[in-house]
RNA sequence: GCGCCCGUAGCUCAGCUGGAUAGAGCAACAGCCUUCUAAGCUGUGGGCCACAAGUUCGAAUCUUGUCGGGCGUACCA
């Protein structure tokens, strides 16, 4: 709308002036309102180009510049050579109607249509529940999803399901040794670095009155015997977590099967046939090295034979580029961040275009309450799990905090704050916020009240109203940039700018109390803003609550 | 040692693809319900944007260095 409207003038305006090659017109919302509603500073960028001081081309460009007056009502030069325009009645008419149109479907946009997109998150082991750092994965890939699906990417929510490897072969060895200490034989040794929390207890006894005793010896039969009820039982434990949490994915793609399918083996072929994997001591190496100077070689098959995680990661990933994505996201904690180079170099010694690949990092969630550190331990397990946490403050509030922070950053949850079901709490002010217009409507049609008629949106001028119209035809903006980002975290900032001038204008302005047309207006106008908070919401995995 | 991330109000954090006077929530204090949900609104106080140089018309934002915190740095994943 920008575009049509404004940017094209401002083309010509250029061209007159003598400006042949295109330059990038930024607009932006000035933080002060007498800045005016949009600003440009093209004349800035210009200057040197041109020689001249910015002021004076803007002048120039003014003189060239025409618009509909209904559209843009005022333009100015200010400061250093601002451009600062203001929108006419026209414009936010012409605005208002679109959106009232768009309905459901507000805030959808096609800058993805024809892409397909993979985004790879949660992806435990299933060696055990999930804690608060997965978490903090799920929600940010699951709404990271949502986002890309809502600019028009067809996108697959996948799960690479980590069966395979040292991690399973411990899960094995402590599911035995638990099992042998239910079957009598309590002394049993624990395995050091084994498993401890309880669940692994829980799997044992299930195997204990399936098998009684018969699983005597820990030969290969009977560890995988362990090892298969330990995966089904962590498995179904994690699905039923999601399921609380409201997410649901596409794919769960098991990592052994990798070494079925001979993907894994491909990879070694394809690496020593290119003269990128050489044997050494007895292992199988990758020559990073001769990718790229700042990495250095690593081993991919141990002297043991059992493959390092690098290996099926380069597999996995050269899979999914096969599969046909035009973009693969992977969502992974800060753990993760030195095989990242690897896998992706690895990647592209295959002949592959790594550059698909984003790699979103997300840093570490501390556990807090009443400002002391929770301890999340996994040794003892005693950790506070995912589960505990849905169960206790519920699926809204946990997906919003785990997102309501850039993914960057290392992100305090304060439990203390979370548990409050009062104003302190940021979920609430947001969804109060969509309740409250609920109520209107209620009321309105209580009363007999419809506002299916035409609407006249000039009549609403109070500065309320306009502070709430100029922030709602933002949301599309805001759904691209928190999508291109990859940044949850910059719609639940634009969404909390919603509420509250929602709140301001509830405030200020009466609605059922003001006269036949403007109530038909503001109620036009709740309706704009109700749309953008459910569809806000949705996007962040967040229901919209009709009462409160 | 090396790599990545972070350092902004008392606390938790926005702003970081350079722009005009650095923002929000909470906490503190003071107001607003005979009126559509007070889970709301309004106002006050609170800052050497860790520190130091550099880049330019202009730096919280970009570059380099220093300090402080986090996470990594295996034939663990």
């Amino acid at each position: 709308m920008i575009q049509k409207l404004i940017a094209l003038p401002f083309e010509k305006a250029l061209q007159a002036i003598g400006v042949q090659e295109h330059v990038q017109l930024n607009f932006e919302i000035p933080k002060v309102s007498s800045h005016g509603d949009l600003s440009v500073n093209i004349a800035m960028v210009l200057a040197k180009k041109l020689g001249k001081s910015p002021r004076i081309i803007a002048q120039e460009i003014l003189d060239n510049l025409t618009f509909e007056p209904n559209i843009i009502s005022s333009v100015e030069i200010a400061g250093a050579g601002f451009i600062n325009l203001k929108y006419g009645p026209g414009f936010y008419i012409h605005a208002l109607s679109k959106i009232l149109l768009l309905g459901e479907t507000f805030g959808k946009s096609d800058e993805g249509t024809g892409k397909k997109v993979n985004v790879e998150y949660v992806s435990a082991n299933p060696t055990g529940l999930l804690h608060i750092g997965h978490g903090r994965n799920t929600a940010i890939g699951d709404t990271v999803a949502n986002l890309l699906t809502w600019t028009g990417h067809e996108v697959v929510r996948e799960y690479y399901f980590n069966n395979a490897g040292n991690q399973m072969n411990n899960l094995a060895l402590s599911v035995y040794a638990r099992y042998r200490q239910a079957a009598g034989d309590v002394d049993y040794a624990f395995p050091e670095d084994g498993y401890h929390g309880s669940y692994i207890r829980q799997i044992a006894d299930e195997l204990v009155i399936q098998y009684g005793n018969s699983l005597g010896e820990n030969s290969k039969e009977n560890l995988e015997i362990c090892k298969l009820a330990g995966e089904k039982w962590c498995f179904a434990a994690i699905m039923k977590t999601l399921q609380k949490m409201n997410v649901h994915q596409d794919v769960f793609f098991n990592e052994d099967s990798l070494y079925h399918d001979g993907k894994v083996q491909r990879v070694i072929d394809d690496l020593r046939a290119a003269k990128l994997a050489y044997d050494q001591d007895g292992a199988v190496w990758i020559a990073l090295s001769k990718l790229d100077e700042k990495l250095t070689d690593r081993v991919i098959v141990k002297s043991s034979g059992e493959p390092t995680y690098r290996l099926p990661d380069i597999a996995y990933h050269r899979d999914k580029l096969e599969r046909g994505f035009d973009q693969i996201v992977d969502i992974f904690g800060a753990d993760h961040i030195a095989t990242i180079p690897d896998v992706m170099a690895g990647v592209q010694a295959l002949g592959l275009d790594s550059s698909k690949i984003k790699v979103l990092i997300y840093q570490f969630v501390t556990l807090t309450e009443n400002g002391e550190q929770v301890k999340m331990s996994k040794r003892t397990g005693n950790s506070y799990t995912l589960d505990d946490l849905i169960d206790e403050l519920g699926a809204d509030v946990v997906r919003f905090f785990f997102i309501m922070r850039g993914v960057n950053t290392h992100l305090e949850f304060d439990l203390a704050l979370a548990r409050e079901q009062g104003d302190r709490n940021p979920v609430f002010y947001l969804q109060y916020a969509h309740a409250r217009i609920t109520s209107i409507f209620t009321n309105a049609a209580e009363n007999g009240i419809s506002n299916t008629g035409s609407v006249d949106f000039s009549l609403l001028n109070h500065p309320a109203e306009y502070n709430l119209i100029k922030t709602l035809l933002r949301f599309p903006e805001q759904i691209k940039k928190s999508a291109q980002n990859l940044e949850p975290q910059i719609l639940v900032e634009y969404l909390r700018e919603v509420a509250s001038c929602f709140h301001v204008f509830y405030h200020e302005c009466p609605i059922m109390k003001a006269e036949n047309e403007l109530r038909s207006a503001r109620l036009s106008l709740l309706k704009i803003t109700k749309i953008t908070l459910r569809n806000g919401l949705s996007i962040l995995g967040v229901s919209a609550p009709d009462k409160m």
